[in-house]
DNA sequence: ATGAAAGCGCTAACAG
DNA sequence: CTGTTAGCGCTTTCAT
């Protein structure tokens, strides 16, 4: 059996109430019983058992994170500035992965209360409405991180994309590019974000009094930017496109990749951008222009949020929107 | 306050035991008794309290997860698997990042203890004497996952790295490569994995009848294998090297970056092997020949190891090697 | 300044 | 099959 405040009350001949208030230090105790509980807690390498101690006090110090799968990169970099901040607050991080299951989410979100989690942060890539309703119904800390969705309801922290979009275009256009293509995910998805930088992408064309030219892909992964390859090389040919920004970095290095195989030159023959820079971006050969998603602030930014309404601080506003950054890296040049 | 089981007692006009025999079902209960707490539990929407069940049972079905840092790829993939298989069992993971801290890492053990963690696995680039002794000297389950030191006193999960660096020198002698280079960390830091590595590339040198050619650099992350590019080059040119293995592939992504900027054709004029076969391994231009770690498997088997003594089981060894493949890509080519 | 005692929400004998 | 009761280890009144 582990050793228990009784054993060190015993061993500093004092009663509990005042070992207690040693450890805590809630209460004045007298400099010679502070000795002797001091003393018997090292002796007995006593450590409270912060179970019992959450019981009482009603405080977990736990935050959950629910994460659509920690092996995504940017999810990484979230839970990173999460863990990162809630550690100087003393708070540890339950994470569950739902690997984009709806009701794997809200599975999870029932487990966390039960463990009496403080606060609760969802990144997640799909919309899930029975989980709004949930949370909605439910009084618990509560922030939505989704890179695809607006999620008006809830609390969130998310980025300004319209603008980022806006300003890549606006560079793309600086560098003499009037043909410029769109990429991104399929079109009969309702992705409230992806809409906001598709509207970014028709303004900026309607400036410069080009017609747009937007391919869709059923998929936001490298692969699949890498498959499209045939299809946007023939669209590019076709309507003599000299850029092609992409929705997301995967889709613009899986195109890289694909000219890559087929030896056309990026930039010489043709310019790409990309969204999010993920760490490849900087890797990858040609490097690849495109905005950064500051990832590690989202979650430190989220955490730091839930705490502070947890201490009772003012929270300055119930949606949190964060800049953007434009990259200028090799895959884009001047014509 | 949140609804208690007394709460759902009341409503349902059963003792409290009746409850707990039904939410746990450990004890028959009459049909009628269990429809009552059901529909009260339903109408309450009662949650039991998972802190106060731990306190009482004694299981927190909580495992600890020490990393040194989440936004490391690999790191990633072994708390997935870690994450994964917990899940299975039901078991949540509590994560914490010590940033090669050997302080935070011990500092992050006594906390993971005091929140009654079932078990702790540390995921660690340093070698931690201290926490070795804290360890031993302290009943839990741990296992030390560490990447570039053996730690022969406690449960580890490992690779047969020494295999692995074997198998890929053969392939490299296969493809009719004499001259073989390898690229590792600082000389003076004591590896012992990279020990083994260096032990295997030197047996295979000596098997083909050719001296080693050793290159020593201060990290292993990318930017240093770019900026060891020029050494790297005079070395190659005097000695007429043919090949160059690294010991991580960071090292091979940023001496390919290098080359890529210098004009030197991979694999045409130099083949590239690396080693842990990271996410951009397969993504970069040319494809990175490698040897493949699998993390995933080691966060698993790690898991599956704590929860088998957890649950009684017999377990069949306190060290587990896992094996490595070959992964045939791109960078090296047949001379 | 200190101890006794109540109780956090739950499980597990124990008795019926 | 069910209710009563005694804790789990700790904090926190309430007396003293």
């Amino acid at each position: 059996m582990a050793v228990t405040i009784k054993d060190v009350a015993k061993l500093a001949g004092v009663s509990i109430s005042t070992v207690s208030r040693v450890i805590n230090d809630s209460k004045p105790v007298s400099p010679e019983a502070r000795r002797k509980v001091l003393h018997a807690i090292d002796e007995l390498q006593y450590e409270p058992n912060e179970v019992a101690r959450s019981l009482v006090t009603k405080k977990s110090n736990l935050i959950g994170v629910i994460v659509d799968d920690i092996g995504n990169h940017y999810v990484a970099q979230i839970v990173r500035g999460i863990e990162e901040i809630g550690r100087m607050y003393n708070y540890d991080i339950i994470l569950s992965s739902s690997y984009g299951n709806a009701d794997t989410e809200i599975k999870f979100l029932q487990l966390l209360k039960t463990k009496q989690a403080e606060g609760i942060i969802l990144v997640s890539e799909i919309m899930n409405d029975k989980l709004l309703d949930y949370v909605k119904n439910t009084k618990i800390e509560f922030i939505y991180l989704n890179r695809y969705y607006k999620v008006p309801e809830l609390p969130t922290v998310s980025l300004n994309n319209r603008e980022a979009s806006t300003t890549m275009m606006r560079y793309l256009v600086d560098l003499n590019h009037k043909n410029i293509m769109y990429v991104t995910q399929k079109k009969d998805i309702d992705l409230t974000i992806e809409k906001c930088k598709i509207d970014a992408y028709n303004e900026v064309m309607k400036e410069i009094g080009n017609k747009p030219t937007i391919y869709h892909i059923d998929s936001h992964e490298i692969y699949a930017g890498y498959n499209a390859g045939p299809e946007i090389e023939k669209i590019i040919k076709e309507n003599n496109i000299t850029a092609v920004f992409c929705s997301q970095d995967e889709l613009a290095i899986g195109l890289m990749s694909y000219f890559y195989d087929n030896d056309i030159k990026v930039p010489d023959d043709i310019s790409v951008a990309g969204y999010g820079d993920i760490n490849v971006a900087s890797i990858y050969r040609p490097t690849l222009t495109t905005v950064k998603e500051p990832y590690y602030d989202l979650g430190a930014v989220s955490i730091r949020k839930i705490l502070k309404t947890l201490i009772g601080e003012p929270i300055d506003e119930d949606k949190i929107v964060l800049p953007m950054r434009l990259i200028k890296r090799e895959s884009c040049r001047k014509i």
